[in-house]
DNA sequence: CTGTAATTTCAGTTATTCTTGAAATGACAG
DNA sequence: CTGTCATTTCAAGAATAACTGAAATTACAG
C-alpha cells in the first residue's frame, strides 16, 4: 500500500468495517481512499496507492457507481475517468440511507404485505402472520420518520438530532396528542408511491 | 424445508437480506424461524424445519446469542436448550443497534480519535485530518441523539418517531436556540431525566 | 460412578465470493 | 480508417466463509 501511515489505517479500517456491513472490503478501500483524497482520482492512481489489480479496481468503482457513492469527473485535456465522493458527508449518509432502503427495506415492506395478504391458516401461521404485520408496521413507523427528516435541509436536520431528547419537553410544552393523532400509521401515504 | 408456505417465504427473504447486513445467511433463517415461532424452539426443532446439520444450527444459535439476540430458555422436565426472540418488536430493535454500535460504531469512533492524535505532515494529510475530524464529529452527533432516544420508553420513542418532521413547527414555538446552544456534544448531561 | 441425551468443537469438505490477467470493447485524435 | 490509451468483461484460479459428520465434552438422572 502506498498511503501514508494515518491514511492506511483509515483505509484498513474502513474496509474492515465495510465487510461487516455487507460491502465488500476491497470496495471499501477504494471509497475510503477516494473519501481522505484531496483531489479527485482516477484508477490507475487507485491501483497505485492500494496494490489491487487494475481490473479489481474497475469493478470495484462500478460497484460504487452503482450505489451513486462517488461521481465521475473529468479534468481538461486528460480523457481518463477521475472519481470523488461527496464534499459534504451529509449527502453522503443520505445517499447510503437512501440506496439501502430502496435496496433492502423497499423490497422487505412489499414482501410483508404480500406475504399478509395470504390468509394464515393454523395456529403458528396466525402468530406468524401477527408478528410479520407487527414487523411491517414498525419499519413503515421508521421509514416515515426517515421520509419526514430527509426532507429538511442538513442543518435543521443537524439542530434536531442536537436537541436529541430534549424536544420531549418542547413536545410537552405544545398540544402533542392532537399532532400525533393526525398521524396514525394506519393513514400514511403507502411508500410506494414515494419512488 | 419444513414450513408452511408463509413462513418460508419469510425465513428465506430475511435471510437474504441478513446477508446482505453481514449476517450469515443461515444464522439469518435460524433467527426468522424463531422470530415467527408460536413457542420456544430446540436445536432439533430448527434442524427439523430449516433442513441445516446439527452442528450448523449450533453454530447459528452461539452466533445469535453472542449478539443477545434470542433468549435461552427451559422447559420443566425437558434438559434441552429452547430459544426464543423478545416478544417485544422494539427491544429486538434496541437490541441490534446496541450490538452493531458496540461492535462497529464505537471502535470506529476509537479509531478516528486515535488517527487526529497524529499530526498531519503534508497537504494530502491535513487534508485527510480534515475530513477524519468530520466524519467523527457526525458520527459523534449521532450516537449523541441516538444515546438520548434510547433512554427513552418505547412509547414516548414511537411518539417522537410519529411526529416526525411536525416537531420542526413544536420547536419553532419554543425557544430552540438556546436550547441548542447548551448542548455541545461535549456537555451532554448525564440522565436526562424524564421516564 | 455409569449411562445417556444434549450440545459443542473441529478438521476436512463444499460452496461462495473475490481477484486477476488476458482479451474485448470503447473512445477519440490524427 | 488506424493506432493508442482507457476501461470493461470474463473465465479461471485463489481466498474466504460456511457447512458437515464424527468425536469430544457437558450435564445430569439413576
Amino acid at each position: 500500500m502506498n498511503l501514508s501511515s494515518i491514511q492506511q489505517e483509515f483505509v484498513l479500517h474502513f474496509g474492515e468495517m465495510g465487510s461487516r456491513w455487507g460491502i465488500n472490503r476491497t470496495v471499501g478501500q477504494i471509497y475510503a481512499v477516494l473519501f481522505l483524497s484531496n483531489t479527485p482520482l482516477n484508477a490507475e492512481q487507485i491501483v497505485e496507492k492500494l496494490g489491487f489489480s487494475r481490473s479489481n479496481v474497475s469493478m470495484g468503482l462500478k460497484e460504487l457507481q452503482a450505489w451513486s457513492l462517488v461521481r465521475l469527473r473529468h479534468l481538461p485535456d486528460d480523457r481518463r475517468d477521475y472519481f470523488t465522493t461527496p464534499e459534504d458527508l451529509w449527502e453522503i449518509v443520505r445517499i447510503l440511507v437512501a440506496e439501502r432502503k430502496k435496496r433492502e427495506i423497499d423490497p422487505t415492506l412489499s414482501k410483508l404485505r404480500e406475504l399478509e395478504m395470504q390468509s394464515p391458516d393454523s395456529d403458528a401461521d396466525r402468530h406468524a402472520h401477527e408478528r410479520l404485520s407487527e414487523l411491517r408496521e414498525l419499519i413503515e413507523l421508521l421509514t416515515g420518520w426517515y421520509d419526514d427528516m430527509n426532507r429538511l435541509e442538513t442543518e435543521r436536520l443537524k439542530q434536531l438530532l442536537s436537541l436529541g431528547a430534549k424536544i420531549q419537553k418542547l413536545a410537552g410544552k405544545a398540544d402533542i396528542l392532537s399532532l400525533v393523532g393526525r398521524r396514525k400509521s394506519s393513514d400514511k401515504t403507502p411508500a410506494e408511491k414515494e419512488a
